[in-house]
DNA sequence: TCTCGAATAGAATAAATATTCCATTCCGTC
DNA sequence: GACGGAATGGAATATTTATTCTATTCGAGA
């Protein structure tokens, strides 16, 4: 057995360790380093048998690894999480105080306010959100043979995330970006559906090319910040979704849940029970 | 023995039995409950035999305290706390296999899961967040003449997001997609910094560019998921922000907080104290 | 101070959990 | 395609931990 002269003994320590070793493990040993890379802090309370279920390893394999990291085995490794766990329970409330406190405008300060407007955000999004409006557009996307997203400046990101999940369920999309000024307007083809992404103050050629897409009798799905916003004209299936803000900024959390939500019951509808053409 | 038909099945329940029972209660198993009481957080992690030494007591007073508190043992008491803990991280693949199975997948429910995912990633963010990484990071990309970024796939709405929240700052930053498959890493010249976003399976652009920048002395920022991702071999100063996943899919809650947070703490920083050149 | 029921300590046992061992598989090399 | 070493799975074993049991102590009331 290993010798432990060189057992990590705090997470620091630990780290370093996993980071030198991960390249050259086998197959499941690479994976109990992965799991333990984005579970860490799992260990302090599981059994071997459980991480080892979810790393999909056997619990001899799992040892083995805590042996290459330095352990004599699987509960000296534990030791150290334990300990760590013990120093720094404060829960969530305790937690964001702490960072509060570092320090007026410190970098931990000011995460901290953008963590507490996300999840104010997210939780706003479950009081305001319309089932029923959501089980329309999720209705629209899904009869779609194409989703063409727009949206652009503070609503690009959402655009983007959308347009990746879509392609990942092999749904067709188009992402109307701006790349090389090209007016891609032309795509929008009859049983197409817009989806399309807006906050105040509306970017005009989000706004042009959802008015362009109503005109042409395309149905149009709208992800906005506003009931009165400028989709409401177009007939356009809205979903309403506010961020808290920090300063000038908001983050966006509620409404990436959202999208990524929309996307999927799409992805899932989709499944079931495919687009006629 | 007790029948465990009032068995707490929450902290809060768990709190009020306490105060319901402890006066009644004769010294070896008082003891017990002041302990508790005290140190409810070190439940999770301890063993009878340790709580037990603590609290002054036989470990078989403490069982019999726990039967009292209405649980059939300690290990059933224990599990309450480990579930509150494991709550943070709860395995939301088997939660929407369930889902699925009950036949339950509305797009409402779907959103409800994926605002819990954004909720506990950023709880779990909480926790895990170095305060210190986080302002080593602040002063690297404040001090850099410009900002690359460079994200792709999944991580491309948060490069986009950053990309936006920069520019709207004025500071100087080139985001590195892929359009027209132009390689601009001669674009990165001594003084700047990479801000680079990559989840497992890792990007190979992205790794491939951050290879390139690290080999020309230029610093590397990281957003990632996992402590041993391979900016670590780069010498990158890494924060770490693991997303709780509802199927196979990820929201990005806590990793925008995190980017947002980023962006606008490397904005104050430069705004009361400019970069050299 | 004696009696009796409740409370307790500690040993004995049961259960869960960690660890080792070995037969089999996998994979690179000749 | 045969060989050999590394890696793996899974059963067997060891260890730790939880729980029960029983003899003893304690303390209130007569």
């Amino acid at each position: 057995m290993k010798k432990n002269d060189k057992a990590p003994d705090s997470l620091e320590a630990f780290q370093k360790r996993l980071v030198e070793i991960s390249d050259s493990l086998p197959k499941r040993l690479r994976q109990c380093a992965d799991y333990v890379a984005a579970n860490t802090d799992k260990i302090a309370i599981s059994t071997v048998a459980e991480l080892a279920a979810n790393a999909g390893v056997q619990p001899s394999a799992f040892i083995r690894f805590c042996q290459l990291m330095g352990f004599s085995g699987y509960s000296e490794m534990q030791r150290i999480f334990r300990d760590d766990y013990a120093q720094r329970w404060p829960d969530y409330a305790t937690r964001i105080a702490n960072l509060r406190s570092s320090g007026d405008d410190s970098p931990a300060t000011l995460l901290a306010e953008f963590m507490e407007a996300g999840r104010a955000s997210i939780e706003s999004l479950a009081n305001e959100i319309d089932a029923e409006e959501l089980a329309r557009a999720v209705d629209a996307l899904a009869g779609a043979s194409m989703i063409h997203i727009a949206g652009l400046s503070r609503a690009f990101p959402v655009a983007a995330y959308l347009a990746y999940a879509f392609e990942k369920m092999d749904i067709p999309t188009i992402l109307h970006d701006k790349t090389g000024n090209l007016d891609r307007r032309h795509s929008i083809l009859p049983g197409n559906v817009l989806l399309a992404i807006s906050f105040a103050p509306y970017t005009r050629e989000t706004i042009d090319l959802a008015t362009y897409a109503h005109e042409k009798g395309n149905r149009i799905v709208a992800i906005t910040d506003a009931l009165n916003s400028p989709f409401h004209r177009l007939e356009a299936i809205s979903l309403k979704v506010s961020e808290v803000d920090v300063g000038a900024f908001r983050a966006l959390s509620a409404t990436l849940s959202l999208a990524i939500a929309l996307a999927v019951a799409v992805g899932a509808r989709r499944s079931s029970d495919p687009p006629g053409k």
